[in-house]
DNA sequence: GTATAGTATATGGGGTGACA
DNA sequence: TGTCACCCCATATACTATAC
């Protein structure tokens, strides 16, 4: 090996080796420090030395970018790593790996909440596509479509109608940037729309505190947001709380006057609205009653449950039996209707409305007439179990876990008690017919 | 005036896991 | 073992407009 002192005279006039692809020539000042030379005269520093009985050779660069001085230097720093006993090329690697996560932050921080947005909703919609993760692990197209809507600018001509399409309440946040977060401008977010939408306001904040959650666990954000902001319990009395409804119920002195504008409707759409209030049923498991499901043999009424999906029975009331026996048999549905294209009452609230207002009553929601049932039950002292279990509500209460299935003779008791309480409230001279009397059976 | 259909909004069921 | 909060989501109602 010929080591000669390296001056950019002798750097400039090394050639390589005839015969050979590349020839090294090496510096006898600073140890390690050569010069590979190969066919085509390009010319570039190497550093070259033994770690753990290794050879490691590193290329410092060529000999346009680096002045000899330069290159000496690099070369003397190198074996100082070596005699350390540390792996250069390591170093540099994690270097790079730095350098990279420096980039990668900054880039972080710069990263608008859109941008993780539509990666948390690809991520989610790819979730959705692995048929194999169970429901409940996954997104339903439902629950993707409400993120959608709740992210969306708005502004779009609506499908139906005039008008445009309203700003989802999170897409303000959207456009700010991740590090712009934090809990007060969340805490002024909610406050300023749950002034107009509570509940949007709500749903949206339980959508962004679960992305902000799943960014938390994302490297590229992870370290550049705060994972509290959604927590702070400020932020939290901000949220506005789920509210049941209020008010949007009949009281037990609007009876007579409901009855009486109610029943001046025509008879399909008077005999729906009564059966809401006598039986309260959702208003869609009422309208999708047919013929089949009544038995006006036994008293009974079969309806297709919201909550339980083989359907619950409940007991048909004398009134409401004679009710139901006057209307029309057009088809297989019991509110029928002639002009609607499947056949049954579509829009019952309208002339509900007109009766209400006919009535001088203040606005009761088809909703509110099953709200209705339930809080004038008490009126007769009617059992809460047994309520719930006319209305079809999902056992909530410990006790009821494992629902008392009561009998139907036992409901019919009771709502046969129900319905001539409310009847004799409402003015209403019913004398029950010979089939009515024997509703309990 | 009624039927229909769209968007907007509200409610709560049910699974899960942390925690006492 | 029970409670509670959280999350996902279904499904309801509310509102509003057009179609017929």
């Amino acid at each position: 090996m010929k080591r000669d002192n390296f001056t950019a005279d002798r750097v400039a006039s090394f050639k390589c080796k005839s015969g050979s692809k590349q020839t090294f020539f090496w510096d006898g000042k600073i140890p390690g420090l050569g010069l590979r030379v190969t066919s085509n005269e390009a010319k570039s520093y190497i550093f070259q030395a033994e770690l753990y009985g290794k050879t490691v050779r590193i290329t410092i660069g060529s000999i346009q970018a680096w002045p000899l001085g330069k290159a000496q230097t690099e070369a003397a720093r190198l074996k100082v790593l070596i005699d350390q006993g540390i792996d250069p090329r390591q170093q540099a690697a994690e270097q790079c790996a730095k350098a990279e996560a420096a980039e990668a932050l900054k880039k972080s921080k710069e990263a608008l909440v859109n941008d993780a947005w539509q990666a948390y909703l690809a991520y989610q919609k790819d979730k959705m596509n692995h048929a194999h993760i169970e429901r409940g692990k996954r997104w339903g197209e439902r629950h993707l479509k409400d993120h959608e809507n709740l992210s969306q600018a708005g502004g779009d001509p609506k499908k139906r109608g005039g008008g445009v399409t309203t700003q989802g309440v999170l897409y303000p946040l959207l456009q700010l940037r991740m590090t712009d977060i934090n809990a007060n401008v969340l805490k002024e977010w909610q406050r300023k729309e749950a002034e107009t939408r509570a509940n949007n306001a709500r749903q949206g904040f339980e959508m962004f505190r679960a992305f902000w959650r799943w960014c938390v666990s994302r490297t590229e954000y992870g370290v550049v947001i705060d994972p509290l902001v959604v927590e702070s319990k400020d932020l939290r009395d901000e949220v506005p709380s789920r509210k049941s409804k209020q008010f949007d119920v009949l009281q037990r002195s609007h009876l007579s006057a409901w009855f009486a504008a109610v029943r001046a409707l025509n008879p399909v759409i008077s005999a729906y609205l009564q059966a809401l209030l006598l039986t309260g049923a959702r208003r869609e498991e009422m309208a999708s009653l047919t013929w089949q499901d009544i038995d006006f043999q036994w008293n009974s009424i079969w309806v297709k449950d919201k909550v339980h999906e083989e359907g619950r029975k409940i007991p048909l009331t004398p009134y409401l039996a004679s009710l139901l026996a006057a209307l029309p048999r057009r088809n297989q549905w019991v509110f029928s209707s002639v002009s609607a294209a499947n056949g049954r009452i579509a829009e019952p609230r309208i002339p509900h409305n007109r009766a209400l207002s006919v009535a001088g009553l203040p606005p009761v929601t088809l909703h509110g007439l099953r709200r209705t049932f339930a809080s004038l039950a008490e009126w007769v002292e009617m059992p809460r179990g047994i309520v719930a279990q006319i209305m079809g509500h999902a056992p909530s209460a410990t006790a009821e876990r494992h629902y008392i299935n009561r009998p139907l003779e036992l409901l019919a008791v009771w709502h046969g008690k129900y319905e001539a309480w409310i009847l004799q409230e409402a003015g209403i001279n019913f004398a029950p017919t010979q089939a009515g009397l024997h509703a309990v059976k």
